[in-house]
DNA sequence: ATAATTAACTTACTTTATATAAGTATAATA
DNA sequence: TATTATACTTATATAAAGTAAGTTAATTAT
């Protein structure tokens, strides 16, 4: 006998912030809009491969937003959006318990 | 010029939490030890292979415990130690996000 | 004027992780 | 005796991630 399953907005949640390094990524724009360099520079054990990749998969769930400034030359910066922002919570709460459990 | 690196418990935080089903495993179990079938039967898109190993990476990472009752058949229960427990806030804050703004 | 450097990627290839499917041991039930 | 159930394991295929090198456009250094 099958018990209820669990909710699918709370699955696929999970589904974009539960890859790797989604989480990490938002945790830098938390604290202000950054350029491609600046998030790597953060997080120097992720590749610029896999950082493009996450940086389009959360434009495309509407998490950040990629602003092109035409300077010369052209400056990128991500930004989190609305969506994004109400991240903060989760991110303070995971802060919290690494603190108080890890290691 | 670098700036500062990510806390490195937060990121070995995420090591953990942030792996394909671990989230889902753990929100399971907040309410209440079960059986392998009783998870499986809640995330029925996890295969039985990837309930075994991410059980075994939650066990050594102390945040469940595997529970062996000597009984006819044997009963083994899975439940969340002090340190799965203390990730309920997250999890809360996990769903309120996904409520307001999955969809 | 040419060479080297930087930002923000892209492409090709390798390795690791996850999915799919089937099999196993032990016991209960039909 | 045959079938079903729990809690796995094993084998193999496919998808995701890691590694390394290359690209484009502009900038500064020689």
């Amino acid at each position: 006998m099958k018990g209820l399953q669990i909710c699918p907005k709370f699955e696929a949640a999970f589904e974009i912030i539960g890859k790797r390094w989604t989480g990490l990524i938002i945790h830098v724009l938390l604290s202000g809009s950054k350029r491609f360099k600046e998030i790597k520079d953060v997080i120097p054990e992720m590749s610029d491969r896999m950082l493009t990749e996450r940086l389009k998969e959360l434009e495309a769930a509407g998490i950040l937003s990629r602003n092109v400034y035409s300077e010369m030359p052209v400056r990128i910066e991500y930004v989190l959006t609305d969506k994004g922002h109400a991240l903060e919570p989760i991110m303070n709460e995971m802060q919290k318990w690494a603190e108080t459990w890890m290691e």
